[in-house]
DNA sequence: AATTATTTGTGCGTATGTATC
DNA sequence: GGATACATACGCACAAATAAT
């Protein structure tokens, strides 16, 4: 066979980091490429696709494919799934049910999750441990509308967290992370001093027709976020 | 024409999304889906291919297709370029060379970056402003060989983050986001109180041959990392 | 403002490659 | 080894966007 688009793709990546192509440069049309190297526009095509979902490469129509000015790149993070986050620590895993009770969401809550004030959720605090030291405190609000199960499912088994992922709908979220002081509640949990910064991830989930859950995560101090590029 | 891959990759989705294909689950293959959506195969595979990269499925040859069990859905985030960064928020980009020097590497650096010990580089620190008001503090180490002509540009001109995008090679790199408390001098050149909670972002970039340089970015109080799924 | 030319985007049918059950 | 399902190369045609006129 031919080459393949991966082979194309590995060229057009030396090319461009070698500035062999200048960054903001146009680069030959696909047609040419594809004479030049001996294979499909088709194949080229996907080639530079990629190179362009990687953020390599500009495209537009009519006016051709330059080299990305800015490298745009992306940097890809895992959304944690806290068990396989500690587990890949070559830790263990375990979580412990602090309280759970239906009551009002505070206002502030509500309104985050597109929901009418004075409507009731499911609020769980929990906190995951690895090697049962302290990972992460958990304070979630659930839909009781979006995820009826939540009331009655066994908590103290199986994590909010893990239950959610396999009992409920999703469609899209935010993610936001911040550095915060320790609360009191949180130092107390967590077993470390008031004050003390942690990180704190923030999280809003939506089913295709509902709001599903709102999460704060605060971790233990030390915790890092590595991403990949 | 026939239907486009999005359409079919709209479909399917709704179709995991409600559960129609249960997570786990195997679904049609590609001619059998072709078929009854009446399209070509090269189009179910176009959509199918898709999902799988963001993470909806799993795709074996010979295996099939199956429903991701746990929807290993990542994050994505834009790797910062910090003028962006701000002008997205609206405000006004400066920043401000605090100094810069040639110098032998601490021992931690070099290590980091798999250097010799007692290599030289050249630290620069400088401050990213917001609408003239501190964002983030920038210490970097860069490699006199990956980038030599680090030592002669005008870095009170041109930010070092802006300048290395666009003079220096890039092939890949570490991310990594803690939350610290602001050490003496980051606290001055913030303008905030020591031991304050803060966001930290290290950062390591290689390049085809030779490491590139490492940074330590610390943010003003109050900075959120917003990711995107 | 409308038209045209150019370039990427994508669908189709076919053929073959390749991993893996 | 054989069968199966995904992976993908190719050539073609046309669609869509848009720079240039």
């Amino acid at each position: 066979m031919g080459l393949s688009w991966q082979d194309i793709h590995a060229d057009a990546l030396r090319r461009i980091q070698s500035r062999e192509w200048q960054p903001g440069a146009l680069i030959p049309n696909e047609e040419e490429l594809a004479k030049d190297l001996g294979c499909a526009r088709a194949t080229v095509n996907r080639a530079l696709r990629a190179l362009a979902e990687e953020g390599w490469l500009e495209r537009r129509r009519k006016a051709g494919t330059r080299v990305a000015l800015s490298p745009k790149r992306r940097a890809q993070m895992a959304i944690p799934v806290i068990r396989q986050e500690i587990e890949a620590l070559g830790k263990t895993f375990s979580h412990r049910l602090i309280d759970r009770v239906t009551t009002l969401m505070p206002a502030f809550q509500s309104d985050a999750l597109g929901l009418p004030a004075g409507t009731s959720a499911h609020h769980v605090r929990s906190l995951y441990l690895a090697d049962n030291l302290a990972f992460a405190y958990e304070d979630r609000w659930v839909n009781l509308i979006a995820v009826p199960g939540i009331e009655t499912c066994p908590l103290d088994q199986i994590s909010p967290n893990e239950w959610l992922v396999q009992n409920a709908p999703f469609s899209r979220g935010t993610l936001e992370y911040s550095a915060v002081a320790a609360t009191d509640e949180e130092a107390r949990h967590l077993g470390c001093t008031l004050g003390v910064p942690v990180m704190v991830l923030e999280r809003q989930t939506f089913g295709p027709d509902a709001p599903v859950t709102a999460m704060r995560l605060t971790f233990a101090p030390g915790h890092h976020l590595k991403l990949v590029i």
